[in-house]
DNA sequence: CGATTTTGCGTTAACGTTAACGTCAGGCGG
DNA sequence: CCGCCTGACGTTAACGTTAACGCAAAATCG
């Protein structure tokens, strides 16, 4: 490992002048400036980041811009579960995390919770924002100091000097959904699409992918229901209930956000088991037993919390490691039944054991071993 | 934050004994020790690990025991990958990884491979193990030293010391692989399960999973097909022929391990589209294009690089950030399809992107835009 | 031209931990 | 009783980086 005391004797300077020249601070003439900068790159110098961090005793603090965790059926927690879990692995770092929370159906509470993060600059070192309200976000990301590295999650904000982005593609998770809705329904019949106003971008990519990916089957029909959210809490239970009684040959129900389990209360409720095939998304805690006992069939997951964990570990990444970062990850779409729910509910990022080795020898697995 | 300054100020010592009894280096009456001991647990003293790393400056080698990377159809390369994008994500860290491959079918050459790492016993720090052959793995795991961590991916030895174990519930996988079957051939029909010898217990794990979850479908035939690797290296593409010879009715094939691209070869021949039903594992670059034709409808994935790349995390967890670790990670069943093929290819922990933020910017998509 | 500022550098004390080394008292054998 | 050993500490110099401080010489100003 080459040091800056190496860097320094091979250009003639002191310590302190090689120091200057790599943080631009100043007092250096433009001459040792070159011959510097010359040596570091032919020795390919890297700073040691203990070194660094030792002498900089710096308190690192990432805000985190999400909605309430409540939301969507408490589907914001998740996230947050994943970041938590980033920020323990990391307890050696110095770094905190600093939920900022808004309203995701009010601009004026995501405007305040900006306005807070914003107000703070000289205390934050990084953000992470799930940009859900689309145009606020737009206005709110352009006045980020360019210096204050940002990175999405769940969604982005195109042509934005974010330091990375990391989501799931909404229209091929919709076209995946398609594809095995066409598989339940045996390729014909018809499926309704539920739909909520006021509208989403991020879910209308998600319907877009599911028609399209549809439109080939002739003999699949697929109907558009709509309902506003404004009305009641339980707005696609009484959704599905037009469903069913305005189409009663329908044998399908795509419900392109996390409220499935409405719509599996009422099949429930009211039909026989496996007439209807219902496809829904996201691993939020409501639509579990549905999936379990088969109302729903599948679930398309996008991750939140490994969004949320990666989120944190690219701004250490490049605040603190100084390693290049992705710009950009597609997480995968993640086909979730009652089959394999337990190893994603069970084992996501946010599982840790504090246990000491003997008790985990002891413990029962409650699962199948693999041997013996 | 206190330091073990403070802690040897509290119990009326200097700092060198504060580390000895840290360390148990010796040299310290039992009264100071307790003293120490006591501060330390009271005061929740954690060990500043820039400080640690900076004074030992040592380099920690990660032995990582898998097999040839190109057996299984270059399965084993896969882990790899997960393994070297983990040393690049630590590259600030003084860390150095060591591949010691061994051939699958080969005891003797698992166990040189073995003895070449416990011979380095005073090199190594920790240990990624694949005990792909089980019984050897159990005789060489009873040999590491106990002071020396180690990680199972893959599968595991159970009622061992391990430090964790990452892999995924095989029976499981193959249950999933049966709901998806079943669903393919719409709940009739004859299905063919493709086994091989010799036997590999992880691989019959999954083939139990299968048969048991389909054996209450009472209009599903499953029939096994056995074949042995030695006598060629398209074992599968015959054991195809064989299976269309003999049960012309089959309208599934299961097979369990990563050779279902020699399958998909001979349907693609033979068969007309959509006929038969072929359910495979692993992402193997021959089984893609087969996955993207619907040749093969679905692939169950275990994530190997996910594995790799946690093997490497989780040591580094233990040993340089001193932070607790999960006894166990079970990876979720993901199921992948011609529609979520790319993100899990493209985007899996692999990939990383060394471009200025300029070029990112500039850089066309080539994929679906999420607005505008 | 003297006074003051600026430029360009060198020096040094941190940051927290580690381990080699020094020291001093008590114990033990001869 | 002397020499030697060892147990139980304290002291100190690293590790590599950072930034405050110091200090000449050069530049600027009145």
């Amino acid at each position: 490992m080459v040091t800056i005391r190496e860097i320094a004797q091979k250009a003639g300077v002191s310590i302190g002048t090689v120091d200057r020249a790599l943080h631009n601070r100043g007092r250096v003439s433009k001459a040792t400036q070159e011959r510097i900068s010359r040596i570091i790159a032919e020795c390919r110098y890297k700073p040691n980041v203990f070194a660094s961090h030792l002498s900089l005793a710096k308190q690192y603090t990432f805000a985190v811009l999400t909605p309430e965790p409540e939301q969507d059926g408490r589907y914001w927690e998740l996230p947050m579960r994943g970041i938590r879990k980033a920020a323990d692995e990391l307890k050696p770092y110095p770094i905190r995390i600093w939920p900022v929370h808004y309203d995701k159906y009010s601009e004026a509470s995501f405007f305040r919770a900006g306005e807070k993060i914003l107000k703070s600059r000289s205390e934050v070192d990084g953000l992470v924002i799930a940009p859900v309200l689309s145009a606020a976000s737009e206005t709110f990301v352009r006045r980020i100091p360019p210096a204050l590295p940002y990175v999405f999650i769940d969604s982005y904000v195109p042509d934005t000097s974010c330091l990375s982005r990391i989501a799931q593609n909404p229209y091929r998770s919709g076209a995946l959904g398609a594809r095995l809705m066409d598989l339940l329904v045996g390729g014909m019949g018809t499926v309704a699409v539920c739909r909520m106003v006021p509208r989403d971008y991020h879910i209308d990519d998600r319907v877009n992918g599911f028609t399209e990916a549809l439109r080939f089957r002739k003999d699949v029909e697929i109907v558009s229901f709509e309902a506003d959210r404004k009305t009641d809490e339980a707005v696609f239970y009484h959704l599905a209930e037009r469903i069913l009684a305005e189409r009663p040959s329908c044998n399908g129900i795509f419900v392109p956000n996390s409220l499935g389990h409405q719509v599996a209360q009422l099949l429930k409720e009211r039909v026989q088991p496996g007439r209807i095939h219902l496809i829904g998304y996201d691993l939020v805690e409501p639509n579990l037993p549905f999936l379990k006992e088969g109302w729903i069939r599948f679930l398309i997951s996008q991750r939140p919390d490994v969004q949320g964990y990666q989120g944190i570990q690219l701004l250490v990444q490049h605040l603190l490691l100084k390693n290049p970062v992705p710009a950009e990850m597609n997480l995968p779409i993640d086909i979730v039944t009652a089959e394999n729910l337990d190893e994603h509910v069970e084992t996501g990022p946010q599982e840790r054991s504090d246990r000491p080795a003997d008790a985990r020898a002891a413990r029962p697995s409650g699962r199948r071993a693999v041997r013996k």
